[in-house]
Formats: structure tokens, C-alpha cells, sequence
DNA sequence: TAGATTGTTAATCGATTAACAATC
DNA sequence: TAGATTGTTAATCGATTAACAATC
């Protein structure tokens, strides 16, 4: 229930994969589920779903399982706190921004989309995901006025490291960064989740290239 | 150099990380790197950064460090194979997919978009990132007659399950997931990379409503 | 009560870091 | 030769898995 300060990122990403599959449970009615069931559904283990849970204080029933709905209300509100919506803006308006800006409003709880910024003058003034998109100069005004806590960047690499330490200076706590730049080795005191997508479809290639699981002494 | 066949995952998810940050040495003019250099640029360890390169054999040179040029050429041809390119299909051709398709044909290397899919009529026969879009009727003939061995897929969680029972029957080797559903507790026999967007952005929530680098016996 | 399943401690496993001899 | 830096083995650290007593 109250953090014991001793949650690992490991644990903190399983957190939203947990919330998925318990929503979908729940969605087909569900009301109790063993952590052995949940472990099978997900491709993990009974041991590591118990021990996952009981980091933040144990919410099954011995001898029953789990309540679907308790374990929901909980990493709810672990992942989205007690209801209060992180302020976000979202930097970079082109189609990946578009795409992310659907997920930020659509497939995620805990954010509330307040702003967009592009510099391309094609795309100020229209809406996405509904915010109108505001030109880059007027982004100091705005934070100064609304004070988001979190920045979404969909900027080409090189922007990003400089947008990065502006957005620090305008007091931006957190920043989930799109470009193919590790801006949590530059920025620390940023809460950072670099998504590269090249990376992973790399990553894919290699293991494609390099099967490992098939007949081999 | 060739694969030990002992080369875990946490290694090749860096590899993409490695190449990226020698990319860069590289158009700065720099011939020479060492480990100690390298590891603190990109926020790691000297000692992690031998021990990866080690995995594939030694191309460093004992008191001197690594030649760039060398460390590129042998990263790149683990990860992109011997010049032959993966053919590659991309199926959704929305945002997200539109923004992703880009990303294939630009940000990465040993992959070749070679067709896209989708079910909306009004997307069928634009052209995306060279390819065009044809409708998903034609998935099946089109892979009998080209044998795609990647997809990506950017379709909403609900078609993502069905659709790579299908590909798997199609012969496809890997899939890049963006659906918000684990693919690969399905299809094992596939290689899958989950990509979920939405729980990123969630485990970055929670870190910055529970801050724990800061002022804590 | 008997069966089931959690909470929690202990054992294992694997990845990261440290150390140092080899060598350029 | 002396200094630097790798390659590689050993030590540490942390995460996962197994085991089992507690208890519904």
C-alpha cells in the first residue's frame, strides 16, 4: 500500500503489463485469480507475481487468490496515484507526436494532455488529440502559466538534447524522449524513458540473424 | 567475431546503443576510443562495456583501446548481418504505422520495407515510405510470393493476436509488436519485440510521483 | 479438518563490477 | 622501459525462483 522505498525497476515495469492483463480479467468478468493462473497468462512465474505484489504489502487472501478488482484498484493507484493527473505537453507534432499524442489521451491513465508544440507553421493551429498545437516560442508562456510535469518529445535527435535542458529550466520533472539520444546520461535530475524505436527492431534483426533456440549443442 | 552462442539478451539490447554512440564518435573524426571513454559517455561501466565486446571476440588492442572504424564494421555486422537485407512488411498504415514506416526505411539498417497493409479503403494504394499500402486481402499471396521475414505491427491489441496466429502460418521469422498485447507468451515460435507505448509512459508516471533518489535515509 | 494458495525466507541464477595479468 | 588499456577471471550484487510455514 505505502511505498517501502525499496520497489525495483524491474518490478515498477512489470507494474503496467500486471495492470493490462487484470483489466482484460476483469473485462471478461473475472473476479478471483491465483497467482499461478496470472504467471501462466503472462509468461512468468507464480513465485515472481507473489513476490512482485507483496513489495508494495500484500493485498490476496491466503488459501483464495487474488481479488481482480482489488489488485486493479491498487496498481491503479500505484501507477496513477490518487487520481490527479500529471499535467503533460507533447513537443513535435509530426505523425509519430500524432500517434503518441492518441496514446497519451486513449491508452494511458495518470497524464492529462494539456499542450502541443511544433515549429512547423502546416501544423499550428490545428488540433490533435484535443489540444490546439502551439508554435515553440510561445512554450516558455505556456509552462510558466500551466506547469507540466512531464514532456513527450517527438523531435529529431539533435533538438532533443537542447529542448532537454530548456525543459529543465522550466522546471519539466519528467521526459519521455522518442529521439535516438540517451538524454538520461546528460540529464540526471530528469526522470527519463528513452524509447528508441530503431533500436529494438535492431535488436529483433540480431536475434532473427542469430537463433539461439533451435538444435544447437 | 562468430557467435559463441552464449550472448545474453541485456548485451544485444545495448548493441543498437553502442552503434549509435559510434556513429557519432565516428562523423566527429574520432579514430581511437577506450573503454573507460566510451562507457562514461554513455553512462555505463569500462569494465561492462569489455566484457559486451568480449562477447563476440576481442577487436580492442591492449594499451591502445579500440579503433572506431573496427568497433562499427563488427557491431554493425552483428546486427545487420553480411550486407543482406530482411525483408520487411508493415501491417497497419495509420499514425502510428506512418510514423514507424519511416522510421524502417530511415533510422535503421538491415531491413528493407518491401509492403504495407491495411484494412481502411482510404489509406489502400497511397504510397508510405516507398511502399504502397494494399488492402490486408492481399497479405497471403503477397508473402507466398515474397516471404517477408519481418512485420510490423501497428494494429489496434484486439487484431494483433489473430494476426500473428496468421503470419506464423505465413512463414514469418519475427514480429515488432505495438499492440498492447504480449505476443510472445502466444507464439513462442515466434521472435517478438513488445513494443508498448502506453506502459512506458506509465512506469514513468510512477517514478516521478514516487521519487526515491532524493533526500532518503 | 483438508486443500489451496498466499506471504516470506532461503537458494539459485545471472548480470554487473572489480581486479589484475597480459601486452601493445 | 614505462604507461596505458585490453582480455579475462574472480567477487559482488541483485533479481528470479524455489520452498515452506502461515492461514484462509
Amino acid at each position: 500500500m505505502s511505498i517501502q522505498g525499496k520497489v525495483s525497476l524491474p518490478v515498477i515495469k512489470r507494474l503496467p503489463k500486471y495492470y493490462r492483463y487484470l483489466k482484460n480479467l476483469s473485462a471478461d468478468g473475472r473476479d478471483k485469480i491465483s497467482s499461478s493462473e496470472l504467471a501462466r497468462m503472462m509468461g512468468t512465474t507464480a513465485s515472481q507475481v507473489r513476490q512482485d505484489f507483496n513489495c508494495f504489502g500484500g493485498f490476496g487472501q491466503q488459501g483464495i487468490g487474488y481479488k481482480v478488482d482489488v489488485l486493479l484498484a491498487e496498481i491503479g493507484k500505484l501507477l496513477f496515484g490518487d487520481g490527479e493527473l500529471l499535467p503533460t505537453i507533447l513537443i513535435g507534432a509530426g505523425r509519430l507526436g500524432s500517434a503518441v499524442s492518441s496514446f497519451i489521451s486513449r491508452d494511458t491513465n495518470g497524464y492529462r494532455l494539456i499542450g502541443a508544440f511544433d515549429i512547423n507553421p502546416a501544423l499550428i493551429g490545428h488540433e490533435m488529440s484535443g489540444v490546439r498545437i502551439l508554435p515553440l516560442e510561445e512554450l516558455d508562456a505556456f509552462c510558466a502559466e500551466h506547469q507540466p510535469a512531464v514532456a513527450v518529445l517527438c523531435v529529431p535527435r539533435q533538438s532533443a538534447v537542447e529542448l532537454a535542458g530548456h525543459l529543465v529550466r522550466l522546471g519539466i520533472q519528467g521526459v519521455w524522449n522518442f529521439s535516438h539520444y540517451d538524454l538520461s546520461v546528460e540529464y540526471p535530475q530528469l526522470t527519463v524513458e528513452n524509447v528508441h524505436l530503431g533500436d529494438s527492431l535492431m535488436s529483433l534483426g540480431y536475434r532473427l540473424r542469430n537463433p539461439e533456440s533451435e538444435h544447437k549443442g
